[in-house]
DNA sequence: TTTTAACTAAGTATTAATACGTATATGAAT
DNA sequence: ATTCATATACGTATTAATACTTAGTTAAAA
């Protein structure tokens, strides 16, 4: 007899959360073993507990999915995560993919898929599903150093930023949320509008919104 | 025998709907009679289907929670909705139950609230959620309104200077275009800000964006 | 091993936006 | 006739964001 595949589940909506739980319960080959409303509740269950695949929502407070992956990837590298997001970006899926995420789904994806996802990607596989594979691929190949056109690529840390000055945070409270100085912040703010080429907010939210970035939904 | 609570669900994003199917399917006083992607699908699906209660995103693609319920209160003005959000804001909240819903849920309660909520519902009264009436106290208070009247209005020339703003433009920028004085935009900033809220420009391009009055299509 | 990229942090100066105040003109509503 | 909302405009002060500068640490790559 195999053993079942276990789950832990990162998602700060109860609702939401417990309805992937009631949807995975009757999966013969899973066992959900833990579900959390925020990467530090996950982060503590796995100091005691063997967990074999986690499905994490990207977009969480208190600690989001993008600093839990990190951490988790330093810590138990042998777990394999599969990262649920609301948005297409072809940044955040390379970003996750280079983090060290085997498999990266879109909310709207459907069931099947998403048990799927879990068998490949637990049996050592990556899992992406068509629209986000083709995105990624449309990016590498515009990234292939075809030296007319530069291609704008924001770091991890940039596009954390970027989320939160959407959300409309302030600066300080930017830095006071992710615990570093208010000019570090500044530092990434002018990193990204010069990068992106835009003078004010605004054109910060519209290149976010373009890009699947951040998202009013 | 009580007849079942027939249970329209409409939520755009798959995985989550059919959380919700699965989560209330074993409900013995709930039938859920259909769930559905956008309002689209649900107006069409009221045509020719008797509902009771229905359960819907205010964040959907095409045919969005507030204009549905909207169209849902002319044509069938005895089916009770509860609205679902992932944001908590009393504009939301005064704004739908002065669209006629009936109750307001985050997506963060608890699948008991959900299923109280369905329950009050029905019976003809209305439920919110502790967090929501409160923070609905906290505006009535604040205000000193009724809820019907909270509702934000917006003037022609502010709407066409938030637009602006939304493009990216400076005050400057602004009031060059407009042919007046960068003052004037600045009282414009400034009572839209405070009708609206927010303090500062990423508030304001979320306000504009959720309210259809600007757009990135 | 040296280099590079990313993240961190600070100093100084300037520009952009807010927060207060006051004030006039105009047209619609009471 | 008078109140009210709207749109216009200025003064002063403060806060937020940018524009330059330099620079240390770390991890990965060449």
């Amino acid at each position: 007899m195999t053993t079942k595949i276990r789950i832990a589940i990162a998602e700060d909506h109860e609702l939401v959360r417990k309805g992937y739980v009631s949807l995975l319960k009757d999966e013969p080959v899973l066992n959900i073993i833990g579900d959390f409303a925020n990467g530090k509740e996950l982060l503590n269950f796995l100091k005691h507990n063997h967990v074999d695949v986690i499905l994490m929502d990207i977009e969480m407070p208190i600690c989001n999915g993008i600093e839990t992956l990190k951490l988790i990837q330093e810590k138990y590298p042998s777990i394999r995560t599969i990262m649920l997001s609301m948005h297409y970006s072809g940044d955040y899926v390379t970003n996750c993919l280079a983090l060290g995420a085997k498999g990266f789904l879109p909310k709207n994806c459907d069931i099947e898929h998403l048990v799927e996802a879990i068998e490949k990607v637990h049996s050592s596989g990556f899992y992406l599903d068509d629209t986000t594979s083709k995105l990624l691929l449309d990016n590498v190949n515009q990234g292939g150093k075809s030296p007319s056109d530069e291609v704008v690529e924001l770091t991890i840390r940039e596009i954390e930023v970027l989320v939160l000055i959407c959300e409309g945070l302030l600066t300080k409270e930017i830095a006071s949320r992710l615990n570093i100085s208010i000019r570090t912040i500044e530092v990434h703010r002018k990193n990204i509008s010069e990068k992106l080429n835009v003078n004010n907010v605004a054109g910060l939210i519209k290149y976010a919104v373009q890009n699947g970035i951040f998202s009013y939904n």
